[in-house]
DNA sequence: ATGAAAGCGCTAACAC
DNA sequence: GTGTTAGCGCTTTCAT
């Protein structure tokens, strides 16, 4: 019924003997067959084709020192996150992008310093060609232990400490948080305020930057800090709206917070968004699928970022030969833009 | 600065040379040192230290035909879960026993039927030693592609298709919900009604099983579909509420869709338990932690069957040479306790 | 208890 | 173009 191989796996020696060729011969067909004439390219091709046969991965890791296997370290805060959809959708563009390139996606998940000897081993066995990793938080170690292994690595979001000169993917927060504060001043509203999120991460910090980019001088009160979260969101309105009692707008650093805004200011009878406009930033489907008003806010394309890290990550280890520091390690500021709706 | 690995590893053969020793005896001693003498590991050990010697993984996989790793097949609506807690509360626990092994959790990532023949491959490749697949849906596709594959593989919840005499772990779904309906009964009430999880999931069948166990002849209106979201709880208990106006207890097969008949029960003014006890299923801290009033409930351990599955993998594996079929591919069904708390 | 030697299955020079 | 051959780094009989 369920036809299961039963006996040793085929090997290319079997393949070559039935296709009537050299093992170097059925080896080329099996890895493209560039150089082999049609009819041997055929002949192969049913031999592989009868015999079922399936490269072994060890053999092949084993010569050319390639695994087709890429790590992907989450470390238990940012796992945790995977709730967060921002994780789940970088994830999907990494595994695509790595199903597209036959790579392997191997999940080293970190749960605490006392798993970092481990994750060095691994990285330093070999066992991966590469790793994506995540600088989400300013702890440095488990990033530091990353790029001592040597294995080429490529970040998501610009790690913290500037000194470790890695490549990274992310995108322009600054920009979006600029293109946000002038769409607002563009509105004409006067007293702009910004939700800022937890100052431990750059993206974070990235946007306030833009956002003293446009209000040079903002006055500090009209910046309050909040955690990324719904709720932290609504306790910053609330304080914003006791503030500033002719406060017409604010820029919130991603739209979980401009959605806690949104409900405060529902609760509070301000009217959104002729008495205040509000802008997010992600442009997260789950969230501003129902927020009322429709949220303007920010898009950044999170699914498209992780596909970037993996097709840098693949370049680097294909020119691995070439010019291996050239524009190899660079790395990619992806483009964010204003979705208007009808928050602002 | 940066310490890095710059040549070329250092071989088994230059441990053993630096050791002065032949390869096998070095050998021996990277693995577990039996029937080595003392003076001698000690070397061979100091070697390995000084040379920073790690072992090749394609080589020993090469020999040994073991790679020490293992899959984790997730498909696209499961994975879409991982916002669910439970998924990663059972892949924490893979991830955690699968390190306790010593082996690597490669994630296969299926996103439709496109992605069958890949997965084949992969599994048929031999690249993985075994594989853990959940079979949340009936579409049975995917298992049976898995089961043929030959790759001994361990599933998480009772399969479907009763007939795939596959090896899986679950938790007594149908005495948990028994156990649920007998407390409401022995807390007097009358009139129980069942809030059902998907038809299309083994548990939320069993668990409907349970109910009528205890329930014998419990008129069919009783039962109301739901589809483990809490929407659907909140619909289902409205249903109900207008079908039955002299319900007093309600069983809900997930705590999900407990909290959603709890909002709806403090919407019509209806009091828990007073008027209508509730009972929920899982003990999902993140659900559990803020109903009101405190949802009394059927735990699992999530955590703890992702643990096991792994577990029984890897008997499997490890006893792959003797009692094949013996107990070694027996299903682990786990216990469940009933949690009381304020709502029945 | 230790060493010598034979591969595991494959790729990549190198000859022809 | 195609075949021959030499390893990749390791484990594992089999002698000693």
């Amino acid at each position: 019924m369920t036809e299961q191989i039963t006996g040793p796996r085929p090997t290319l020696e079997a393949v070559a003997a039935r296709a009537g060729v050299s093992r170097a011969t059925a080896s080329r067909v099996v890895n493209g067959g560039a150089g082999v004439r049609a009819p041997l390219v055929e002949k192969v091709r049913r031999a592989v084709e009868e015999l079922g046969y399936v490269p072994n991965h060890a053999a092949r890791t084993l010569v050319t020192r390639r695994n087709g296997a890429v790590a992907v370290i989450i470390a238990e805060p940012e796992f945790r996150i995977f709730s967060d959809p921002f994780f789940e959708q970088q994830v999907r563009g990494i595994s695509r992008e790595l199903t597209a390139h036959d790579a392997q996606l191997v999940l080293l998940w970190v749960e605490g310093p006392g798993d970092h000897e481990r994750i060095a081993r691994y990285l330093g066995g070999g066992h991966v060609d590469g790793a994506l990793a995540f600088s989400l938080h300013s702890d440095d170690r488990l990033s530091a232990l990353i790029v001592r292994s040597g294995v080429p690595t490529v970040f998501g979001g610009r790690p913290a400490g500037s000194d470790l000169a890695v490549p990274f993917v992310d995108c322009d927060n600054r920009g979006g948080a600029r293109e946000a504060v002038r769409h607002l001043v563009s509105l004409g509203r006067k007293r702009i305020a910004h939700i800022a999120g937890p100052r431990d991460q750059t993206s974070a910090l990235d946007r306030i930057a833009g956002y003293h980019d446009v209000l040079v001088d903002a006055d500090p009160a009209l910046l309050c800090q909040g955690d990324f979260t719904r709720e932290s969101g609504a306790r910053a309105m609330a304080q914003l709206l006791d503030r500033w009692p002719d406060l017409d707008a604010v820029f919130a650093s991603n739209d979980l917070m401009a959605a806690g805004a949104l409900s405060t200011l529902r609760e509070r009878g301000v009217r959104v968004p002729e008495d205040v406009a509000v802008v997010g930033f992600d442009d997260m489907e789950s969230v501003v699928r129902d927020t009322a008003p429709a949220l303007t806010t920010v898009r950044q394309d999170i699914e498209g970022m992780g596909r970037i890290m993996v097709k840098l990550l693949m370049r680097r280890l294909d020119g691995a030969g070439e010019a291996e520091s050239a524009s190899a390690s660079a790395s990619v500021i992806t483009q964010t833009s204003l979705v208007r709706r009808a928050s602002a």
